[in-house]
DNA sequence: CTATAATTTATGTTTAAACATTAATTTTAC
DNA sequence: GTAAAATTAATGTTTAAACATAAATTATAG
């Protein structure tokens, strides 16, 4: 579940957001009827995303982290050698995404390191620090506990949810 | 769909909102193999919630409004009547969402106005214009474009994941 | 080789989330 | 009735999204 670390709460997306500024389901069932099923599936979709969220950052929050930062550290960890700002934006797949400055709040905190590069003078190498290793490496230790908040689900009907969720982006 | 709108982008949510710094799910796919099925879950709830998002906020950046700004609006003339700063983010479902500084936005703009309550000098009563009416009747006229998000999905098998929703939330 | 184009990072701006704190007002407990 | 508690809105701070632009460097075209 350290996937979900990718989020960008949202601001945005709805945000999302925050993630979270979303009416939940309830209030909106208790209010009106929807005006059809995918009215509903768009706001199952925000609200389900923010109550994972939720319980997601909750474990972030714990070891003091963003899921932002978090998610750069987990891609240079994943990369085992230096990346630059480009390459770590491409691989969180948002387009325009403050990755300079979430990486300088990482250095800060002592987690990556910045050297800018030998061949090219325009880039600089992002390296994941010992510290930064180290913070993961206790992170990992709640794969469990995220999990653990899909456990309402089996197997099966986890496996129908992403069939539908691939469904939804098919050819898109 | 236009409750869509009620995000909170995300931000960030994760979002933001995002919304949408995260992964791709065909680079996930790509990159490696899921733990289980419910770490896949989560990765396409959050990739789904961020495709879904952009596609939203595509339709908002039309009327030059944000998802946040828009939810503010319509729950003011869902309800009818003035709403205090409180009431509206008690409908937003968001703790602690920065209701008081987007109507303040919206108070910018000329979409609501700002009174103190008479009753009770704490409360603000803030109430949608005529301007602010006239805007959310020109979103109206996207509902189908929005509710079109989702087309890939039969009537069935949106009802289907509409379930499988409610069942993850179950009893939490 | 030099001028132009492209690439990359850094930085600026607005909006917002998520926290905290403050100030004004109202409620309550005595 | 007054002091303490509670409520509400406003404001402050950090993080980040989503845009834009600038500056440095490299690549390309002539």
């Amino acid at each position: 579940m350290k996937v979900v670390c990718q989020h960008a709460i949202v601001g945005r997306l709805f945000l999302p957001c925050s993630i979270s500024n979303i009416m939940g389901l309830e209030q909106h069932i208790h209010q009106t009827n929807f005006r059809n099923e995918y009215q509903k599936v768009a706001i199952n979709l925000i609200y389900t995303y923010n109550w994972m969220y939720e319980r997601m950052k909750g474990i972030f929050d714990k070891e003091d982290i963003t899921p932002q930062q978090f998610n750069i550290l987990r891609i240079l960890r994943g990369a085992g050698k230096p990346l630059s700002t480009l390459q770590i934006r491409q691989r969180m797949l948002d387009k325009m995404s403050d990755t300079s400055r979430i990486v300088d709040r990482l250095v800060v905190k002592a987690l990556v390191q910045k050297n800018t590069c030998v061949n090219d003078k325009r880039l600089v190498d992002v390296s994941i620090m010992a510290a930064g290793k180290k913070l993961l490496e206790k992170i990992d230790k709640y794969n469990a506990e995220m999990d653990a908040i899909f456990n309402n689900l089996s197997d099966t009907e986890a496996k129908s949810l992403n069939k539908l969720f691939d469904k939804i982006r098919d050819g898109n």
